[in-house]
DNA sequence: TTATTTTGTTAGCCTTCACTAACTATCTAA
DNA sequence: TTAGATAGTTAGTGAAGGCTAACAAAATAA
C-alpha cells in the first residue's frame, strides 16, 4: 500500500499533531530526523495521495484518511511493543525499536494473531492507547507528575519517552506502572519531588524525569 | 549492513547453490521475479562488495562471505516460520510470507528469543535445517518420495516448496511431517502412489506431489 | 558447420528518497 | 517599521533498485 518511509512519515505526523492537529514542516523534520528539503517533498507526495492537506507555508495536517492510515500503523507499533514484552519476556525500554521495524510488516493475520494472544490489550507497556481496528483512539487526559503536590498520592500510569535511557533510569529506581507514588515534598527552586513507593522511602525525582511521568489520581 | 533487497538476493542464492554451488543470472531472474539486466546489475554490486564471485558469462557463486551472510538471513527466516508455527499456533502454510518480511529485522536480541523460547530448533515447520549462529547447516540428503518403491514403509520428514497451495493440498489430506507411510503401490505409466497412513488406508498420490515429499526410513 | 534459440550484457530511462545550496516568506525583536 | 533570525521552498544532484530496447555471446539444433 504505502511504502515504508511514507509510513513513518504519517506515524510522525499523527503523534506530533496530538493537541493542536497541526504540524510544521520544522517539525516533522526534526522528529525524523530527515532534512527540510526532503520532509517539504514528501508532504507534497502525501498531499497529492490525499494523506495530507498542504498549502505553502501553511501548517501541516493529516486528512481522516491520512488519520486512519496513521493510526492503524500505530496499532502495529503498540501491539507489537506489547507483544514483545507479554509473550516474549522483552523490557519495555528495549522494544520501541524493534517495532519501529515489525510496524511495517503486510500482514493483517499477524497482528490479528498479536491482538488474540495478548486477549485484546487496549495500552502499551508504556501506557499509551492502542488504536483499534479503525486506527482510532482516545488520547489520554495526561497529568504529568510534575504539576503534582506534596501531599498526593498517584499512580504512575504511563511515560511519555520510549527512549530506552529514560526507561533504564526507571528500571534502575524500580519504578514502574501502576505504582503508587506518594509525593511527599516539592523542591520550589527546581521543582524536583520527593517520592515514597515500595521500598523506597525518599526518592529524589528531577524535574526532567517528574515532566515525562503521567499519573493519574490512585 | 546490507539492504532488504541484498539480503533477498543473497538468499535465493544460497538456496539455488544447493547442489552445484554455482547459480547462472538466469535463474536467480527466474527466482526473484527480477528481469535480468536488473539482476546482472545487483550481483556485479554483490561482487564490489565481496558476497560474490562474479566474471563476465560465468556462473555466480557465493564467496565465504556472502554464504554466511546468507546462511544468517535463512536462520532468521526458519525460525520466524518455527516460531510462527510454535508459538503463535499459525498453519505451516500461512508462514513463509510473513517470514519473508521479518527475516530483514535488524535485531539479534529478537531472534535469539525466539531461539530460546523454542528450545534452540535445528528443522523449520517444513522441515528444513535451520542454520547455526555461524550462518552453517548440513545440507538433509534428501530422499523423495518418488524414489521409493511399494512395499516400503518411510517417515515423511520434509516438503521441498513452501508454497500455500501446496500445503494446503497436504493438509486437506492430512499429511503432516511425522507421519509413517506405507507404500502400497507404484503405478508404473504415470509414477503416482498409492499409501496408507492413519485414517487414510488408500491415497493416491500424484508424480508432482511424490517429487516434493521428503522422506527417511521408517 | 551453420542457423537459431537462449542467455548475458550494455545503454538509457524512471521512481523513490535522500542531500546541499540558494532563495523567499514569515515572524520577532530592536 | 525595519533588521535579523527562523522557517519554508525551489533547483539541482546522487544512490538504490527497478524497467525496456538493443546487441553480443554461448548453447543447441539443423
Ligand atoms: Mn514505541
Ligand atoms: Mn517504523
Ligand atoms: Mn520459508
Ligand atoms: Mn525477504
Amino acid at each position: 500500500m504505502h511504502s515504508l518511509t511514507e509510513e513513518n512519515y504519517l506515524k510522525a505526523l499523527l503523534l506530533l499533531s496530538a493537541e493542536t492537529g497541526a504540524v510544521s514542516v520544522n517539525e516533522l523534520s526534526k522528529r525524523l530526523g530527515t532534512k527540510m528539503p526532503t520532509v517539504n517533498g514528501m508532504v507534497k507526495r502525501l498531499a497529492e495521495k490525499k494523506l495530507v492537506r498542504y498549502e505553502s507555508y501553511q501548517p501541516l495536517q493529516l486528512t481522516e484518511k491520512g488519520k486512519k492510515e496513521a493510526g492503524l500503523i500505530l496499532r502495529k507499533h503498540r501491539l507489537t511493543e506489547m507483544y514483545l514484552v507479554q509473550q516474549m519476556g522483552f523490557g519495555w525500554e528495549e522494544v520501541h525499536d524493534i517495532a519501529e521495524q515489525i510496524e511495517h510488516v503486510q500482514s493483517p493475520r499477524f497482528f490479528e494473531k498479536m491482538d488474540e494472544l495478548l486477549g485484546y490489550p487496549t495500552l502499551d507497556p508504556h501506557g499509551s492507547p492502542i488504536p483499534d481496528q479503525n486506527g482510532r483512539m482516545e488520547w489520554r487526559q495526561y497529568r504529568h507528575l510534575s504539576t503534582c503536590t506534596a501531599g498526593e498520592i498517584v499512580t504512575l500510569t504511563g511515560v511519555t519517552t520510549s527512549g530506552d535511557e529514560f526507561l533504564r533510569f526507571l528500571n534502575s529506581r524500580e519504578l514502574r506502572l501502576g505504582l503508587k507514588l506518594k509525593i511527599k515534598s516539592v523542591e520550589s527552586f527546581d521543582g524536583s519531588m520527593v517520592v515514597s513507593y515500595e521500598k523506597h522511602p525518599n526518592e529524589t525525582l528531577s524535574t526532567v524525569v517528574c515532566e515525562r511521568l503521567l499519573v493519574d489520581p490512585a
